[in-house]
Formats: C-alpha cells, structure tokens, sequence
RNA sequence: GGGCCGUUAGCUCAGUUUGGCAGAGCACCUGAUUUUUAAUCCGGUGGCCGCAGGUUCGAAUCCUGCACGGCCCA
C-alpha cells in the first residue's frame, strides 16, 4: 500500500476507527424509497403526511454547528439538504458522525421539512455510511479546472462538475433520440463486426491485431460500410449501427482515435434523400433537446430548422485557386497545395491533394450548415457517378463551423465498376486502399439503389451542446500514458 | 511535425520579470457554536515547486534536455 499523507491519513484513521467500533465501512445494501429530486417534487405531500424517506448519495459538503449539522447529499438527479441534530439521533450517533468526511457515501432516514431558509431538507433520525472514501474531493467553490485530471479521473470530474454531467447526460439522450429517429422510420438497427479480416468503407489508418487460433492479422473496423450494404444485398432494405470505430491516426480537438459513428443505408434513395434525412434528423434532435431548432456553438448562432445551404465541392474550390480542380495535373496541385501553405507528408495522391486543398481553403471557413456536394470522383471509390458529370461523384458531407460531421452517397451498386474502381485505386498507390473481393462477390448478387449516410456521433453532441472539444464529450478520451 | 503557453499544498491560484526563509483562499485537524448553506469565530497541520541535468555562495525563479497538458500553425 503506498504512503498516505494529511488528509488522507485522517481519512484512513477514521476507517480504522469505525472498524474498532464495529461499524462497517461498507455494507451490502440501503432502502432507498426516494431520489433527491422525488423528495423535493413530492415535499407537500410528504411533509404533510410526516412520511419517512429513505435517501442516499454522496455527501458533498458539511456545515457544522456544536450539536447539529448541516450537509448536501448529491444522487445521479440532484442534490437534498439533510439536517442533523443531537437530540434527534442520539449522543452516540452524533459523536459518530466525526468520522465521516464529505465524499462518503451515505444513507438517511427522516422526515421532510422547510428550513427557516426555505430549504427543503431531511431531518434525519439515522445516517448510515454506505462507502467511505478515502480521498479528498476538490473544492467546491472552484470546482476541478484542470483538463489532465478531468480528462484522466473523469469520475471526480463527474463528481464535482454539473456541466461534465450535463454533457454526458445530453449525449445519451441524443444517442437515444437518433435511435427513436431512425427506428420511426423503419430502419432496423443491426451489428456488424468490430474486428475485421479486411479494412474498409473509408481512407484511413486501421489499428491492427492478430486472432491467435486462426493465426489471421485482424483489424479493428475504420468503418461499417461494407457490411452494411451486404445487408441491403440481403433484402434489409434499411439498416443502421451505431457503434465505434477506429482510426490510427492523430489525437486533436475533433478527433480521437475510438469515435462513435451512426451509419444507416435506405434502398431506393440516393444522397438527395440523406440530404433531407439529415435536415430532418438535426431539426428533430435540437427542437427535442433544446425545445427549438436554433442552436449556439462557440461565437455562432444558426437555425438547423432551416434547409441547410448546398454547395459544390468543385465551383469553391475553383474560385478559391482560380482553375478548375479538375484539370489541373499532379504537379500544378502540388504547386498550388505549396501556394496555401499545404504540408502533405509523403507521396500524396492527387485524390489527398484536392481534399486537403478543400479542407484548407474552403471547409475550415464554411460556419453555417452546409452540405458539400459532388466531389472529384477519384476522391471516392465507393460513390455512384453522378448523373450529369462522369468525373464527379454522388456524395456530400454534412460541416459546421468547419466540423466535418458526416459522409454520404448515393451508394454504387455496380460491381464491375466498383471493382474497377477499386483497382485504379491501388493502382494510384492510394494509401490504406484495400480490395475486398467477398463485398465485389456481394454487390454481382445486385444491390438495390441506395442511399448512404454516416454520421459522427461525438462531434454531433460537440455541435448540440456547444462543447469545442472532443475530449468533453467523450467518457475517457484518449490520451498519452503518464510516466511516474 | 513546428511555434507559443502551462505544470507550485487535496482543489483554485499568487510568487518567476529583477535568484535570497515556500505563500493565499478553500479543504483538512483542535476548540466554540441546536435552522446553516461559499456558515461564522479561535488556533494549527500540510510541499519531490512536473522530471533530469547545468550555472551560481545560493535556483520555484536563469540555462539545457525530457514528460504530460492546452492553444495556434501545418
């Protein structure tokens, strides 16, 4: 056991000394009858019949006045006061109660009354320890500021922050409200394999492993792409996952290398229907979560009741280089990456050039909701052609304030182009490109028209509850192993 | 990957410019206090100043390297 020092000391002397007395620290089970919110919304009823209420929860602060105390009890809904006096619990209790300490967990049974204050309380008549805690809360007043620690022990971030709390409760009910969303539609929501024999459905680093008893190299999914859509070749003609997938690449404030993602693909729909089904989605996700559809993130405000603005990934990129990205060679989008200021590690292609021109130039400003449309075909295997334009795609990508939120298509279903597809881009050496011949087997079966959305579950409850970080809106956020 | 900033008591932070006893508030411990609520009042405890080197009579403070975190750029 390591060495414990000041507070922690007296803490371990008082568990010490509840054991002497034969009082355990931790017992099995309490009797809750109420939440602090059930006691507080029920007072009237409550205090007038003299009911005793059976309570529990941390005990988050202490006043102490000779021979009562004042202290807060804070449960997963809310916070009670409880007041505490000798003459009420008896000399022996009393005295014991110097051996609790704030961040114990306790029970109290009592009566409900108002203090001179107006304080809805509990006038206890026992107060059971249910856990103690041997570690010192931050204070109160200040709360805990620092991120290392928030981010490394989010259950004291939980404990004393009701912001994280909020967040994380807000992200719940939005992953929730999706579900309710897309189930109200017929989707059905299915599960597809976390680890995969082959990568794909996205341009991406997987993280890689090994299953031991087939002695086969396996990989976390980068995407569900693929599986899903052989569930359309199956006849489930609208499908969706949510779950997490994995990328092995950098850690920033969008992006952590586990993210939750919402797939879901509808046959006999193209991307204008995944246009309108995300319109829809955010409207009915702010007007649920916030009662109406204008919603602030940072310095912006916008109405996601509105139809979100269209626009086109070639004619803004055009006007920013003054060319048309599509004639332009290797070379000359190299010169021009080099012109803005672009850094593109290694060889890149000239599908990796034209996005990170894009994302520089174009996406990084774009503030209102925004769909950008109709990228270069080389962008994007698994995109059907668009019907105007051989070189352009049928794809678009939901941003706001310069968030990439999503990615979707009108699905190609044509297996001797996807194949080809595919190889061209081997072809071009693009990095992480795979070949997934038993999906080119199920798309020869023939998959329905489809149309294709993926969203990004965390940076959509970032954009909900004006959180600017990804780390808040994630439980335990990714970060460097602290050596000590 | 590059630049800038941060890391001091359980928590929130001063102190670094100009080197000279390690500080405050809250928390904690002792005492007073039977309707308090950032309770109040008396007295007290608590430090690997992120880590490792260097300069100096003397380093939280100056220099170098490293770690972790944040912001910006790419």
């Amino acid at each position: 056991m390591s060495e414990t020092h000041g507070q922690e000391q007296s803490r371990h002397e008082k568990l010490a000394k509840l054991q002497e007395q034969g009082i355990s620290p931790y017992p099995y089970r309490w009797d809750r009858t109420h939440t602090a919110a059930e006691v507080i919304a029920g007072f009237d009823e409550l205090s007038q019949a003299k009911t005793e209420v059976k309570v529990a929860g941390r005990l988050i602060s202490r006043r102490l006045h000779g021979k009562t105390q004042f202290g807060h009890i804070q449960d997963s809904g809310g916070e009670i006061q409880l007041y505490l006096r000798k003459d009420t619990i008896g000399d022996k209790a009393f005295d014991q109660l110097s051996l609790l300490d704030t961040g114990d967990m306790v029970g109290a049974r009592g009566e409900v009354f108002r203090t001179r204050m107006g304080e809805i309380t509990i006038l206890v008549k026992e107060l059971v320890l249910l856990a103690k805690s041997l570690r010192p809360l931050p204070e109160k007043f200040h709360g805990l500021k620092d991120v290392e620690i928030r981010y490394r022990q989010r259950y004291v971030d939980l404990i004393v922050n009701p912001d994280a709390r909020r967040v994380f409760l807000a992200r719940a009910r939005i992953v929730s409200l999706i579900r309710q969303f897309l189930d109200s539609r017929d989707f059905v929501e299915v599960e597809t394999p976390t680890l995969q024999p082959i990568y794909g459905g996205a341009a991406a680093e997987p993280f890689k492993t090994r299953y031991n008893v087939l002695n086969q190299e396996m990989f976390l999914r980068i995407s569900d792409e693929l599986y899903l859509k052989r569930l359309l070749i199956g006849g489930m003609e609208r499908v969706y996952e949510l779950c997490k997938d994995f990328r092995n690449e950098g850690l920033d404030r969008t992006h952590n290398p586990e993210f939750t993602q919402v797939e879901a693909y509808q046959a006999y729909a193209d991307y204008t229907d995944m246009m309108t089904m995300v319109e829809e989605l955010f409207r009915f996700l702010a007007q649920q979560l916030h009662g109406k559809t204008e919603v602030t993130f940072g310095n912006e405000t916008f109405d996601l009741g509105k139809p979100w603005r269209r626009l086109k990934f070639i004619d803004a990129l055009a006007e920013k280089i003054e060319a048309d990205p599509l004639k332009l060679s290797q070379e000359m989008l190299e010169k021009a990456g080099a012109k803005f200021g672009l850094q593109v590690t290694g060889q890149p292609s000239r599908a990796k050039l034209l996005d990170k021109l894009f994302e520089t130039l174009v996406q990084d400003h774009i503030v209102e909701p925004t769909f950008v449309m109709d990228h270069p075909k080389i962008t994007c295997p698994l995109a059907k052609t668009h019907r105007d334009n051989p070189d352009l795609v049928e794809r678009f990508e939901p941003v706001v304030c310069g968030m990439e939120l999503g990615n979707a298509f009108s699905e190609l279903n044509d297996p001797v182009e996807q194949r080809h597809r595919f190889e061209e881009q081997i072809k071009r050496n693009e990095e992480f490109a795979t070949l997934d011949q038993d999906f080119c087997t199920a798309l020869e079966y023939g998959m329905p028209p489809t149309g294709g959305l993926g969203l990004g579950v965390d940076r959509m409850v970032m954009l909900l509850t004006n959180t600017p970080s990804i780390r808040d809106v994630i439980l335990f956020p990714q970060l460097r192993p602290q050596n000590d």
